[in-house]
DNA sequence: ATGGCGCGCGCAGCGCGA
């Protein structure tokens, strides 16, 4: 299986791209955020009409997460159980024996706001989930934008970074507590390019540049990560015009 | 120099992202 996560920053906008990009990497499942589409608005038929069944979970102007894939879907769940959340950054499905979690975690903004402590409170309510999943279900999928570069190597310019969102000490707490439930991050499975990363800012030619961070990931349960033959970042479509500013990141399991 | 770019919304220019 082909299992890929791809912020597209508006589903409407890159509808092309994520075709074309489907039907030239043939990947049986993937997660996306940031659709920013209400769900009367979603474009269910393009989709469908490409192979993928499709499922949903949007709102207007922010946020909004999908999955789609080529395999029947099961036991959608929309959110994070007992966790009431207006924001739509949350997506769970059944493939055959796979539980595939889709997560656009909290921004934060910066370090002293007000939204920072709604991803460090969104992050506590997320573990606590995912160690009943793991329980569940033991091959887990746990993907997104987790808005989290989990170490230095993950950074261009550490020391810009440091301490500010997305690089902060308990940002990146909360993300080592994932792995400490028996994830694995399936990127650092494999030896990697130096400076890999999955989002560039649309300013200053920064892709260009590769002035990144790695903040899109793929968790594995260990029955999964014994299986992950491949992990990586596909830099190609953030190359093409009007491009998402994140790349997808794509896992290959046996 | 605290902007820059690109999105949605909606028709001007703002909030937000990361």
């Amino acid at each position: 299986m082909k299992l890929a996560t791809w912020n597209v920053n508006s589903i409407k906008v890159r509808l092309p791209h994520l075709l074309d990009w489907l039907s030239q990497t043939q990947t049986d499942v993937v997660c996306l955020q940031e659709t920013k589409t209400e769900d009367a608005n979603f474009p269910r038929t393009e989709i469908e009409a490409a192979g993928y069944q499709v499922v949903f979970a949007g709102q207007k102007t922010y946020n909004g997460v999908a999955i789609l894939s080529r395999e029947p879907i099961k036991a959608v769940q929309v959110g994070i159980p007992g966790f009431a959340d207006e924001q739509k950054r949350v997506l769970a499905v059944t493939v055959g024996d796979t539980r595939i979690v889709d997560l656009y975690v909290p921004n934060g903004q910066s370090v002293d706001s007000d939204k920072y402590q709604y991803k460090l409170n969104w992050l506590e309510a997320l573990a606590a989930w995912m160690k009943a999943e793991l329980a569940q279900y033991p091959k887990l999928v746990v993907v997104g934008d987790f808005n989290i570069a989990p170490e230095d190597r993950d950074v261009h310019d550490p020391a810009a970074w440091q301490d500010q969102v997305l690089c902060s000490e308990p940002e990146r707490a909360h993300f080592r507590a994932l792995l400490d439930l028996g994830l694995k991050d399936a990127f650092r499975l494999f030896e990697q390019p130096e400076k890999s990363y999955s989002w560039w800012d649309y300013r200053q030619g920064a892709f260009r540049r590769n002035m990144g961070l790695r903040i899109d990931h793929i968790l594995l349960s260990e029955a999964l990560a014994q299986r992950c033959q491949s992990c990586t970042v596909d830099n190609a479509p953030r190359k093409l015009e009007r491009p998402s500013d994140h790349a997808p990141v794509v896992a290959e399991i046996a």
